[in-house]
DNA sequence: TTGCTTGTATTATTTGAGTAATACAACAAA
DNA sequence: TTTGTTGTATTACTCAAATAATACAAGCAA
């Protein structure tokens, strides 16, 4: 796993994980991968894994179940919630980015538009 | 000026300063802050906003006229596709990380057009 | 029981971003 | 000329993220 260097590596996991669970890679109820296992798997301390599972628990993602492991919050309409939530906070904040380019609302709607085909080069 | 504690003050400040030349708050060939009053006004030491700046040099958004300080690229058309460049860059990241989050094209126009409304308490 | 997996906690160390404090060169302006 | 502004560079220091190396408790499974 590569890190980016102007944003911590915990952040950038707990990034990664919660999009994990709202992608529905990790489906409600199934256990996650444990500390040790997810740390080598990264190539990062456990102590950094640990701190990441901690905040996801504290938002409610996950859960302990000692010792049995972790788990995702097995509550599929909590999960969901939280998902909505989050998508609609990350689009905000990314407009509100955008906004200060200059960017109004018909040049918003227009560039959503054009980052979907560039994709395959089509089009 | 305040920093989120999970990306590096640089890399915030690079940001702040790029919206603000593509935002028109930097016009083109306008001189910018010195480095020692950036740095006042932003509460960081000089060497990070040096480091900054020279980062902005190397995409050519801004030049050096030694001794006459720093200015945004004269070149209102560079400027103008470094803008769009950036722009869709973004949105491509964007869409890609929402894309992780499970949502397909449907639902991501459907949350750009709710991020508008949102911002008045409206529905 | 014994061993293994799990989470949790602790202490010391390393590493890099950011700071502090300077110094110097170039040049504009008075 | 002298003064002040600017960029540039250097050295040492601080601080927090991340690492390293353990140790311990709880419970599952053979």
């Amino acid at each position: 796993m590569e890190f980016k260097s102007n944003e911590t590596i915990g952040s950038q996991i707990a990034s990664y994980m919660k999009k994990e669970i709202f992608g529905g890679r990790y489906e409600p109820g199934q256990k996650i991968l444990p500390i040790r296992e997810f740390a080598s798997f990264c190539g990062v301390n456990p102590n950094t894994i640990a701190k990441v599972y901690a905040q996801l628990e504290e938002e409610g993602l996950i859960y302990t179940d000692s010792t049995l492991g972790k788990f995702v919050n097995p509550d599929c309409e909590a999960i969901a919630r939280k998902r909505k939530e989050f998508l609609l906070s990350q689009m905000q904040a990314f407009r509100a980015e955008m906004k200060k380019c200059g960017v109004d609302e018909e040049e918003f709607m227009d560039l959503a538009g054009q980052g979907k085909e560039n994709f395959n080069g089509k089009e």
